[in-house]
RNA sequence: GGACGGGUGGCCGAGCGGUUAAUGGCAACAGGCUGUAAACCUGUCGCUCCUUGCGAGCUACGGAGGUUCGAAUCCUCCCCCGUCCA
């Protein structure tokens, strides 16, 4: 590939690259002398479940691997004490060695879903962090100023607002920018929201005499709602774990606006190859089509193709499901002429509560054997019986 | 250390002695509509009990006490947060 080319390929499906100049500098510099360049990006271990919004960057990592780079992933066992400031101010004690190794290790089993194994170095940034000790953190916090500080965008706000800021916090961004130090890094990568933390890495490689890293920011991927940021605390997520049918079937809930997005950022799709899609398709064929493609990439076209057989039968065609979760009749539901109900549906888990099952029923909710449930007590119970809340289903067998 | 302001249901935010399980918004859940959706419309949105009634009980407005027939609402102490002063 041409530099030109390279960039390119680079710059598909990123939000910013600070500053673009440089990256073809550096990369020209890689060709040049044939050492890769180092591509680092940080995580925290607290979280070890991935889903996609966290693979919009992974993808562009993989970009780096491609033209031949070196990705840097620092697990953030001391910075995870912080916790990247997200309004709540508390200090988070610290992991365990054996807690951060297990989370670590199943969050690495899911990166190189992605990323090329062998293009990889794993470096816990506890080991460079902690023998800063005392000393170390004065000189690092002298380089930079509480008014550079308080310009990142949140810190200003709560500032603003009233909102308490704890001091350890406003550590986090220069424990960051250490990082890059420590690891010589020639590009970080993050969200656009990681950009000021990023930001503070130049300066501070500045000052320890490394020349500053690019900075290189992914689009934040919008959740299942279209709205907020795919979050696994918000609900809005798909995660890369998850069975087939169940990506496949929250794929097929985005709208239609949503699904375009999500082929830019997590497909190879190129943006001619979407426009006609978008021209041609039918939204819901494109939808399924999609579907396929990222269930396929966590799992195998098999299991993509299969789930959108039990997507096509189980939601359009609203058929039983195949694989019914089955479970004894509890105990404790049985009444002088029947089966209660809303005892039996809280039992079993499918609502919340008793009282919940009591508004579901009489919400018209609830379907047993495929008959709506109007009375909370049922005279005609069977011994085996399917039923459905929404769609949620289970079959209980006396 | 002092003065002042504030802590309400998943979140935001009203209420400031009694028709208050607590206005409203968001989120969530269910039903309808549909192309799977989104949007839209409708309903629900603390827990438990009774075969379900404009039913009964319990729990709830930072924590603990108190005043009162009655408190999220008043008083006392404590905890937490913010602003200003030192």
């Amino acid at each position: 590939m041409t530099l030109d080319q390279q960039l390119d390929y680079l710059r598909k499906g990123m939000a910013e690259i600070i500053r673009e100049e440089d990256l073809r500098e550096r990369l020209t510099a890689a060709a040049k002398t044939g050492r890769p360049l180092r591509v680092k990006a940080g995580f925290d271990p607290t979280a070890p479940d991935l889903h996609l919004g966290h693979t919009v960057l992974l993808r562009k990592m993989k970009h780096f691997q491609d033209l031949g780079h070196t990705v840097i992933f620092v697990v953030g066992d001391m910075t995870a004490m912080i916790g990247d400031p997200s309004g709540r101010n508390v200090t988070r004690p610290p992991m365990t060695r054996e807690a951060i190794q297990a989370n670590a290790e199943t969050y690495m089993a899911q990166v190189f879903k992605i990323l090329d194994r062998e293009k990889t170095e794993v470096r816990f940034n506890s080991q460079w962090l902690g023998e800063l000790r005392f000393e170390g953190l004065i000189r690092l916090f002298s380089k930079y100023t509480v008014a550079r500080i308080l310009e990142r965008d949140d810190f200003a706000k709560r500032y603003k607002e009233g909102v308490p800021i704890s001091l350890h916090e406003l550590m986090y961004p220069l424990a960051q920018a250490y990082d890059s130090v420590a690891v010589e890094c020639d590009v970080e990568m993050g969200g656009t929201d990681q950009r000021f933390n990023l930001l503070v890495g130049r300066e501070i490689q500045k000052d320890f005499g490394q020349p500053p890293q690019i900075v290189a920011l992914t689009p934040l991927l919008e959740g299942l709602d279209g709205v907020n940021k795919m979050s696994k605390s918000l609900g809005n997520y798909i995660g890369i774990t998850e069975p087939p049918e169940v990506m496949y079937r929250k794929v097929m809930q985005i709208s239609d606006d949503l699904m375009f997005r999500y082929y830019e950022l997590l497909t190879d799709r190129s943006i001619a190859e979407i426009q006609a899609l978008r021209a041609q398709i039918h939204p819901m064929e494109a939808k399924m089509a999609l579907a396929r493609l990222i269930v396929s990439d966590y799992h195998t076209a098999a299991d993509a193709a299969r789930a959108g057989e039990v997507f096509n039968s189980v939601v359009r065609r609203k058929e039983v499901p195949a694989d019914l979760e089955t479970v004894p009749l509890p105990e404790g539901v049985s009444v002088a002429n029947g089966i209660r109900v809303d005892k039996l549906l809280a039992r079993i888990g499918l609502t919340g509560s008793v009282s919940d099952a009591v508004r579901k029923i009489k919400a018209g909710a609830v379907e047993i054997n495929g008959e709506r449930v109007k009375e909370l007590v049922l005279a005609d119970a069977t011994p085996e019986m399917v039923i459905q809340v929404g769609k949620n289903w289970r079959k209980v067998v006396r």
